[in-house]
DNA sequence: CCGCACAGTTGATTCAGATCAAGGATAACA
DNA sequence: TGTTATCCTTGATCTGAATCAACTGTGCGG
C-alpha cells in the first residue's frame, strides 16, 4: 500500500471530520457528532499517485474508507490478462469489502486520490454499535448494487457508441452537478481516464474507443479540444445515440456513422 | 401482482417460520425466536407461476421478500426491447429494493414460485429495530454486489463458449451443494431456464446459446439427455473453457469448435 | 536538440457472434 | 389424430468490433 505522496496537488487539506469536504455524502453522513468523534479518533489518511494500488485483488484487505478526492477504479483481472473495470469511484465514495478478509478485486487510483481509512478490524467494531453508520452503508452498497446492474446492461446489450454515449452522459451529468451549472449543451468533461482506463470500463478496445469519439466529433455531438477535454455540443444526441431516451420526445436525426457515409 | 396458484407444484408446505425451508440462510437467519415471531406475524406468502411477474421494472414496489422456492429472474429492459437479466435469484434470496419506492428492475418468475413478502413500509420498520436483520441485509447485499461485479466480467470479456461453459459452471457448483454430492464429473442440472432466458442472462442470443451448447456436447464435455437437462461429463474442461482454472493445474487439450475441424 | 516513451488516432483485415431463415421435436388441445 | 404453439437446433450470410499495423503528436531526460 501507497506512501504519502504530492499533497500538494489535492484540492482539499484537513485534519478533522466536521471539516471534510464529503462530510455529508459519504458512509458518515448519518453520523452524530459524537459519532463522529469516534470515526474522527480511528480514521487516517493516505494518499495514492495514479496508477497506484490502493486494494489489491485477491490480497488479504485490512483497510476500508471513503474516496475524499479523486478517482477510483475497482478491476478484476482474468487469468490471462483481460481486465475489466467493474466500478469507478469518486469522492465520497465507499472503497473495501468491510466482513470480508479477502479483497475480490483491486482498487487503483486513476487520479491523485486521497483516501479516509479505517483498519478493517476496527471499522467493523465501530459498526458494530453504530446504526446510523450501518443504515447509510447498506444505503450505499444497495446504489452501487443497481449502478452494477445498469452497468451489466450497458456491457451485455449496448454497441459501442451506445456505450461510449452512456458513459460521457453519466460524466457530464456529474461534472454539472458538481459545479451546479445546468445539465445542458456546452458542459466540458476533463476525463479522469485514458483511452485505455476507458475502454476497460466499457468492455471495448482502446482502438474502438478512439473511433467512436471520432464519430461523436464527426457528428458535431461533442468537441475535443484536448483528448482529456470533452465538450458536450449537443447533449439530446448523446441521449439518443445512449439508448436512454431522457425524455420519451425526441427527434432521431440522420446520424452518419463514418466519414464517408 | 400474481394470484395464489398451484400450491401442489412447490416441493415445501409450511406457515410458521421456525418450519421454514430457508429459515437459515435467508435474511432472518441471525434473527433470534423472539425477533422471528415479529418477522412471522408481519410476512405473508405468495405464489407465482412460470413468467408471472412479481415486481415491475418502474412501477411502485410495495413488497419486499424472499424466494422460498423456485427461480427468479431480475430483468432491465432498454426502450427498443433488448433485455438484459441482471440477477437470478434463488431460495433465500431477497427480492426487492427496502428504502426505495420504484423498483429499478422487473422480476420474473422462471419457474413456479413461493415468496415470503412483507411490505416494505413494515419491513422498513422491523429493520429499523433489528440489528440482525439488517446486519443480515447489509451482508447480502454486498454479496450480490461482488456477484453482480463478476458477471460484469463475464458479460464484458469473455466469449461466448466461456460465458455458457462459465454459467454452467455456478449451476453445477449449486446443484452439487444442495443435493449433497461432490462438485465433480456426472452432475446432472436441471435447467430451470428456456434457451432464451439462458441468453439473456448471458448478452447473447438464442442462436448463440443453442450452438454453443452443441460445441460442448460435440466435445464430450457434455450431455444433452433432454434440452432442460444437462449432465457434466467432463468438469476440468468445462473450468478450462469458462476461463476461470479452478486449481491452477489443468493441461489444455485440443479443442474443436465447430463440427468440421 | 535528439531520442524515447507514452497516449492517442487511423487504416486494413479478420472473425465471433448477430441476423435472417428454415426445420424438427414435444406437448397441449380440439 | 391432426393442429397449433413453443422451444430448440441448424445453416447461410452479414456486420460490428477486435486485431494487426502504422503513424502522429507531446512531453521528458539526457
Amino acid at each position: 500500500m501507497g506512501e504519502t505522496t504530492n499533497l500538494a496537488e489535492l484540492r482539499f487539506s484537513h485534519d478533522r471530520c466536521v471539516d471534510c469536504p464529503i462530510r455529508n455524502r459519504a458512509v458518515c453522513s448519518y453520523s452524530s457528532p459524537r459519532q463522529l468523534a469516534e470515526l474522527d479518533a480511528a480514521k487516517f489518511y493516505r494518499d495514492y499517485e495514479p496508477g497506484q494500488e490502493i486494494i489489491g485483488e485477491g490480497e488479504p484487505c485490512d483497510a476500508v474508507g471513503s474516496v475524499v478526492e479523486g478517482v477510483v477504479a475497482l478491476h478484476r483481472t482474468m487469468e490471462d490478462g483481460r481486465r475489466q473495470t467493474v466500478g469507478l469511484l469518486f469522492p465520497s465514495d465507499f472503497v473495501g469489502r468491510p466482513l470480508r478478509t479477502v479483497a475480490p478485486y483491486d482498487a487503483i487510483a486513476l487520479t491523485p486520490v486521497r483516501m479516509c481509512l479505517f483498519h478493517r478490524k476496527r471499522f467493523e467494531e465501530i459498526l458494530q454499535h453504530n446504526p446510523s453508520l450501518e443504515r447509510r452503508l447498506l444505503e450505499m452498497t444497495l446504489d452501487e448494487l443497481d449502478a452494477a446492474r445498469d452497468w451489466m446492461v450497458l456491457l451485455g446489450r449496448k454497441t459501442a457508441i451506445e456505450k461510449l454515449a452512456s458513459f460521457l452522459l453519466i460524466l457530464a451529468h456529474r461534472t454539472a452537478t458538481l459545479d451546479n451549472q445546468p445539465f445542458d449543451d456546452g458542459i466540458a468533461i476533463t476525463l479522469p481516464l485514458t483511452r485505455e482506463a476507458i475502454a476497460e470500463y466499457l468492455g471495448l478496445t482502446i482502438e474502438t474507443v478512439s473511433r467512436q469519439f471520432g464519430v461523436l466529433k464527426r457528428n458535431g455531438v461533442i468537441s475535443l479540444p484536448d483528448p482529456r477535454i470533452t465538450v458536450i455540443e449537443d447533449l439530446r444526441a448523446l441521449f439518443y445515440l445512449a439508448g436512454e431516451d431522457p425524455d420519451q420526445e425526441f427527434e432521431p436525426r440522420p446520424f452518419r456513422p463514418a466519414a464517408n457515409a
